[in-house]
DNA sequence: TTTTTAGTTCTGCAATAGGAGAACTAAAAA
DNA sequence: TTTTTAGTTCTCCTATTGCAGAACTAAAAA
């Protein structure tokens, strides 16, 4: 296997080897949001591609990954919203593309995640009204009410963003 | 290793029997958040201990864990912030206790850290010059638009938040 | 109808993470 | 000084995750 990757590495281009040196980069980077490797590489290498998008031989090709991986990554990225496909006429493959505004909506989505642990205070406060130590229950009845503003505040995020954005 | 479970589990009391399964229902939404599952029981016991504080032993002794576990996990959630301890004079055990305002800054760091997707998202325009695909860079500027906006949001949310606070 | 293409799903292995138990350590107590 | 306490660290094992390769499937092409 390791010399199979080198004998892959010597047919690469130059330019080719640089950019694979990239999106390994930049896949580590995505592997810290809860990526597999594999899916993390195969978002840095779409938001790399010039086109940008790929069918799915030449993405395991780059990736020097088998047909199951790149699958699943593919799917994985595609439930999760960040990644779709565009297809054209005449031609059966599917041309794997970064979903800009899905993965916009996947960070905003997982801002609204944090702010729902408002609620499992909430429980975690009805545990304890017969505490002595109210001053604990007041400190994390103010990280509820920080919760309760981010989610507010979340709402209509978009609203006001397109708002700052247009009286510019 | 089940008989011992089964064991230990014969010895609590029912009441103990019922904060064991709160312990195990939010250590699993814990664990969504990227903690061990030690880590996360951990941090939900604390959460509903009375009083908000235990020791380690208790600690370990509630879980039916080991030592080492119970020991990395606390340390886990120390080095992240959530959770320090106190101790008292004439006393060398360590009570350990959630840090509620510790944990909202870890929630807070944790959407600063999504916003700086933005400076990413930079590399990738700058590699992305000679498209002939403007489209997709026009949308990966509205993302970065998008996170920009955030973060300059998430600068000043404690002092919106604290205004708001005030004129309440 | 048979063959090819574009993936998907299944089976099994290799890497990684998590935890048990024992050995160890530093400070306090006796 | 020796012993106990309150943890920490190390070694080893187990569970989970991620991936390769092969078998499979559905639709298109020949």
């Amino acid at each position: 296997m390791h010399r199979q990757l080198i004998k892959k590495m010597a047919k690469s281009t130059n330019k080719t080897e640089q950019k694979k040196q990239k999106v390994e980069k930049m896949g580590i980077f995505f592997e810290r949001s809860g990526h597999s490797p594999m899916a993390a590489r195969v978002f840095a290498l779409l938001l790399l591609s010039e086109p940008p998008y790929r069918d799915f031989y030449s993405i395991q090709e780059f990736l020097c990954a088998s047909k199951s991986a790149v699958s699943n990554a593919l799917n994985h990225l595609m439930r999760e919203g960040m990644v779709d496909y565009i297809t054209f006429s005449g031609d059966r493959k599917r041309y794997f593309r970064v979903n800009p505004k899905g993965w916009l909506e996947v960070m905003q989505e997982k801002i609204r995640q944090a702010a729902t642990f408002r609620h499992l205070i909430e429980d975690v406060l009805n545990e304890r009204t017969d505490t002595k130590y109210l001053e604990f229950n007041e400190e994390l009845k103010k990280v509820i009410g920080f919760l309760s503003f981010l989610s507010k505040e979340m709402e209509n995020i978009n609203a006001r963003w397109e708002a700052m954005q247009e009286e510019k």
